[in-house]
DNA sequence: AATTATTTTTAGTTTTGTCTAAATTTATTT
DNA sequence: AAATAAATTTAGACAAAACTAAAAATAATT
């Protein structure tokens, strides 16, 4: 497999939980920056190779196969971000990137004894649960901030949007992984809430909200 | 720069340490796998970006910039070859494949930090030395144990080929970076060495010998 | 239901890195 | 020094993955 039809697959995957009755060809195009007709093309190569089921203008779903090639891309995406970030230091907000680039190493050896160094984490630094070596997800149960109820005690667990720009801002406000976090008002107008985190008062937008996960 | 780039300029480093007046288009294309016919293309290339200079007929050299990118290539595949044996529990003859392709993950902060987790070494599992990030290589006095003195103890510092086939010979025989040699006898025919290694008696072919370097 | 808008596909190019086959240059022999 | 051999380069072609522009199919509106 190459790097692009390892990315093409990746961006399935990812489209189809949200999408899961088939993923159009514009959807993938956005998302890989690049142009329907390219995404047409890939997408009959990838049919080829029986890694996805594709009709024109039907949209596409993964095969069992393509479905597990990428989950153990996700897998090794995630693995990386964990080692950059607990063993190399690095901070949450900068190893998307390089995990980009990790995820299209090609050994199962190394990613085995990688998780096995890891210690076989289930979450990476955004809270994203990591398939385990047969594809396997751990899911747990989470929703977003701004589905909570008021006045409940509550744990951050996750992000939706990984973006620098709100991993930075939450950084800002000492916002982490484990934050206890508890919605004190929630302004009718525009869904701004006045939340309490790690004991300290702050206010949080709605576009915020939608993108934290607690339980 | 594109991985075949980067392999590119690794080899005609590689090449240039021990052929330093210009580096064939044939040599380059054996140690590819390649035809000379397209590292004739790729050096035109090369020569572009300004990072070989070039001339027909006459082989090729590094610039100042393509020798600072292929020591930089060379330093990641021995960071990273440590970085598996070290940390991840393989075994020095299992390493190159897996570095050959992270060496050409692009991340700067990526490298340092790696250097820094592993301790700033100097060397890799083969006993190559590793460029620092100015691209400074630490020379060490070393020779082959073909050339070395009967009855003289040496340490075994590193290996020139480091084939799987070589390395796990070594392995059999326990032979190891580190180990204590001292040369017996020679036989004059053939240069078959009857050695003691840690201890032990062990004879020992001349290709095997100079494949060995100690100190 | 017909028209318009949007999405998707097709057809034809482009770029990168490779190839084969032929031509050219350099090196080696006789 | 001429002839032969080897190495290198050129010319033209191909596959992968992208593109543009036009055509076709589907979806949304009036």
């Amino acid at each position: 497999m190459t790097i692009s039809e390892e990315n093409y697959l990746k961006v399935i995957y990812h489209v189809s939980l949200v999408a899961p009755k088939g993923v159009s060809t514009n959807a993938i195009a956005g998302m890989l920056d690049t142009k329907a007709s390219s995404v047409t093309d890939m997408l009959k190569k990838l049919a080829d190779k029986n890694l996805v089921s594709y009709q024109k203008y039907q949209g596409v779903t993964l095969t069992d196969e393509g479905l597990h090639k990428a989950k153990m891309i996700v897998r090794k995406h995630r693995l990386w971000e964990v080692f950059l970030v607990e063993k190399l230091q690095f901070s949450w907000d900068e190893v998307h990137e390089i995990a980009e680039e990790l995820e299209h190493i090609q050994s199962e050896p190394l990613i085995d004894k990688l998780d096995a160094f890891l210690g076989f984490p289930a979450f990476d630094p955004h809270g994203d649960p990591i398939p385990n070596a047969k594809g396997i997800i751990n899911k747990v149960e989470k929703e977003l901030l701004s589905e909570a109820n008021l006045n409940q005690m509550y744990t951050c667990v996750g992000v939706k949007d990984s973006s620098t720009e709100f991993l930075q801002y939450l950084d800002k406000q000492q916002i982490a992984l484990g934050s206890t976090i508890k919605i004190l008002e929630k302004e009718p107008f525009d869904e701004t809430l006045l939340v309490e985190i790690n004991g300290k008062k702050l206010t949080i937008s709605n576009k915020i909200a939608t993108n934290l996960y607690i339980r």
